[in-house]
DNA sequence: CCCAGGGATCGACGGTTGTCAATATCCGAC
DNA sequence: GTCGGATATTGACAACCGTCGATCCCTGGG
């Protein structure tokens, strides 16, 4: 419908057999990739999942990690501004559990964009 | 014989369900990742498997991308360095092609590691 | 109202990263 | 051997990131 005529497509040019991803859905992906590229981000996710309801608070995850509380606090923001965790206030305690489905479909995505066509 | 009594492990108190991910892991997984999580090289990923024959040389992606020559250089080599690209260099040309399974088994260990026990 | 304690925010510091221009290296053609 | 073109490497710079100590906020209990 868009193109008319094929003869004048740029991607006949070269054998793009797929559109490769485009820029605003590249810097989406990286943004949440950077969210888990690191190792202590990676141990929290780990711990959450770990324990019995699927939620901890953040007295529960400084100490196995061996940092300090606000570095985990921030880490944990991290993880909630990508969409990975909920955060819940329930009394003095903040409660943070994995987003299901979060993870299995950012997975899904990596791997669409990246399987060759041929 | 280091734990004589089940009351007397400190895992016993709180209920971790499971191994979470030890140290070394997360370090590991969080270098590959760290490998992926740039809008450029994921395009580059995108651009390499959209390829007819699964592979390019740096000329095809530099265009594509509007990085310059050298910024795409260092991106593969990057992606090589994590084990997610292969570097064939056929006379004066380079060519990069993705690694089969790779993006994969790194899905699946991010998956596994962060699915919740309950 | 005041206190105690869990958690978030701030400010700062060292280390890392993405980018480019300039240059070096390598290979095939002549 | 010399030249041209395709990649790789170097050096530099600005921006970003992980970490901590100090501090602030907020909630529940007295």
């Amino acid at each position: 419908m868009a193109t008319t005529l094929p003869l004048d497509d740029v991607t006949a040019r070269r054998p793009a057999l797929r559109e490769p991803m485009d820029a605003a859905a590249a810097v989406a992906l990286a943004r949440t990739l950077k969210a888990l590229a690191d190792p202590a981000r990676l141990r929290l996710l780990s711990l959450i999942a770990a324990q019995e309801g699927g939620e901890a608070c953040v007295c529960d995850l400084t100490a196995p990690l061996g940092l300090s509380q606000p570095t985990v606090s921030h880490h944990l923001k991290v993880l909630v501004d990508a969409g990975l965790l909920t955060r819940d206030k329930r009394g003095v305690w903040a409660f943070f559990a994995l987003i299901p489905g979060a993870l299995d479909s950012l997975a899904e995505a990596l791997v669409r964009h990246t399987t060759p066509v041929a």
